[in-house]
DNA sequence: GGCTGGACATACTAAGTAGTATGTAAACCG
DNA sequence: CGGTTTACATACTACTTAGTATGTCCAGCC
């Protein structure tokens, strides 16, 4: 057996942070920032409070490391990239909140979109978080358009389409479908919704 | 000058419980439930802990009777009474969401609404919220609904639209341009999310 | 192989937290 | 008008919180 290249060390930075900076994430994106303690999240950690403050300075600065180091990555793996697969866009848009919505556990979708959650709770409250979470939206917009555009000159479409406007309006119903259905406590409202969103859909496309 | 049929007393049951009612009310809109303390309520107010305690047993029940008797009446007050006044209610929920989100303060928008603040950060967390912000959700979903049927059976809606499924539809577009706005920090998005919500509106509205 | 610095662990502090115990004076009732 | 209850105010407690101070041990380097 080789060695790798980097053995497995008993203590190991990078993975250290990563273990504390993965768990917190999930422990906010269910608890939310303010209703989770440090505390809280070391115990769920095989390293303990010298080691949280070891990598990060302040609570806070977790939470900003957990939007852009996790958040954010997240997105374009989960709603922009994907749509590299589509000629398209708008069927991609359609298959991946089916997928990713529709077909989830429903006890995870409980607890809403990780993005949406912060943005509800932390945008208004701390500057920092506010600048970040506008940072992730934006750029999420912002991927979205070029996907739409693109849609757009192969002739999916419809010419007059405002791009920009469009990709507004489907982050909103991302957000939306996600809030909704929490606030609504019943993962089967994705029905009902999903139609509407998928009327809107059609209704920016070229017909066929 | 007449006494008033009920003279002002230097203590009063009813209105303080108002008002720490409203004044916590206005800080968790702000600050998020967890993100208040009850010193922080009192504070704000001209009573003490003392008169908190004597009329809230805990910080819990305070947050149920800001859904119950603050939030509920809140939105109906803002969103379906006010579409009383117009025989075709698509009009009316295209008028109230420009006067009060369009032409409202700025700064007060960043905070977003504060029933979808309330979903997002405590409907996950605790049973007793979720359970009253689900009904708080489903009233103005029916409320919504029995608007449209009117306007349906008086030809302004589509006769093939579900109401059922616009209204589910409707009340998520506004706590998405909320949530959208606040999440971009800039209330100028407003114009560009309001044009495709006017443009939803239109597609289940009869042709003149 | 000893030395140094980095990667943690342990123990602590000061401030804030929800909630309580008790006191007190105003309102009500006879 | 005297007593009881109600509507609070004050002072306190036990606990949790973010953050710190200090100790320790492993890893790489000379």
């Amino acid at each position: 057996m080789r060695q790798p290249a980097r053995p497995t060390k008993t203590r190991n930075l990078e993975s250290s942070r990563k273990e504390i900076l993965d768990t917190a994430f999930l422990e906010v994106y269910q608890h939310g920032f303010q209703g989770v303690s440090v505390d809280d999240i070391v115990r769920k950690t095989s390293l303990t409070k010298g080691a949280f403050y070891h990598h990060f300075p302040t609570k806070l600065d977790l939470g900003y490391a957990i939007v852009d180091e996790v958040l954010t990555p997240l997105i374009i793996a989960r709603w922009v990239s994907p749509l590299d697969a589509y000629d398209n866009p708008l069927e991609g848009i359609v298959a991946q909140m089916k997928a990713l919505i529709g077909e989830c556990d429903p006890a995870l979708l409980r607890t809403g979109c990780p993005l949406n959650n912060l943005v509800q709770e932390m945008a208004p409250v701390d500057p920092g978080f506010r600048t970040r979470l506008q940072r992730a939206l934006n750029l999420w917009i912002d991927e979205l358009e070029v996907h739409l555009k693109r849609g757009q000159t192969a002739g999916f479409v419809r010419p007059e389409v405002d791009t920009r406007q469009a990709a507004h309006f489907i982050v909103l119903l991302h957000e939306g479908v996600y809030g909704l259905i929490k606030g609504l406590g019943d993962p089967g409202a994705f029905r009902t919704l999903f139609a509407s969103v998928k009327q809107y859909l059609r209704s920016i496309e070229t017909p066929s």
